[in-house]
DNA sequence: GCGACAG
DNA sequence: ATCTTGTCGC
């Protein structure tokens, strides 16, 4: 599929929080509530800075994989806590670049409205690619929550400054909440039963799960 | 001021 | 993220 990086890549802190700021106007709330196929992203770390970004494409009704590419690469920006996607996201954007079809959702390994800057990793990669994008978190990051009912499907909002920025999702019977949020082009709701189709059995949505097995061990 | 802080 | 065994439960 056709993506490209439109902005120098940031060399300090600075610059890299001026990027967040300039792109979070064109982060749009609301879209499609139905998806044909749907990508998972993940990336896994191998020493310092060496790292596999990996990308799998699934039949939204079927889960069976449609599609998967695996790249290796560097990380391109220090760990800072709130930069988070300035690391991963040349290497991920190659490994969408080699993708032959566009999914119709991106589902990312980490947050997206959900952020300091209300700009996180899946809003960066919307923003890049025009697609519909949510973030999924395995830990709470920011914002306040009281803990969901024990019961699969149960959520509670996550508050941001007064706002609700993402839910906490029980995806499964008994097991610690996920954090979903926004990333591009989908409201809330639409994230929330996305990732709850999308995880039929584990606590983490099957394309971040196939994503990660993939960057992992390799395809 | 200090500590905590997605992956 | 990663360094790491066994154990409990579906």
């Amino acid at each position: 599929m056709r993506v490209d990086l439109p902005h120098p890549w940031p060399e300090s802190v600075a610059e890299a929080e001026v990027i967040q700021e300039r792109l979070r106007p064109r982060v749009e709330l609301t879209g499609p509530a139905d998806f044909a196929t749907v990508a998972g992203l993940d990336v896994h770390y191998h020493g310092d800075d060496a790292l596999s970004a990996a990308v799998v494409v699934l039949d939204a009704a079927t889960l069976s994989v449609v599609e998967q590419v695996v790249t290796h690469g560097q990380a391109a920006f220090p760990y800072v806590p709130g930069l988070f996607a300035f690391r991963e996201l040349p290497a991920l954007v190659e490994a969408l670049r080699r993708l032959t079809v566009t999914p119709d959702l991106l589902v990312c390994d980490g947050y997206g409205l959900a952020h300091p800057r209300g700009f996180g990793l899946a809003c960066h990669v919307g923003v890049l690619t025009g697609l519909p994008a949510l973030g999924v978190g395995k830990t709470p990051f920011v914002g306040a929550y009281e803990q969901p009912r024990q019961e699969r499907g149960a959520w509670t909002p996550l508050v941001l400054d007064g706002a609700v920025a993402g839910r906490a999702v029980r995806t499964r019977d008994g097991v610690k909440p996920v954090f979903v949020s926004q990333g591009h082009r989908l409201t809330l709701d639409t994230a929330t039963d996305q990732v709850l189709r999308l995880t039929p059995r584990h606590r983490l949505p099957e394309p971040i799960r196939r994503a990660d097995h993939l960057a992992r061990h390799g395809g």
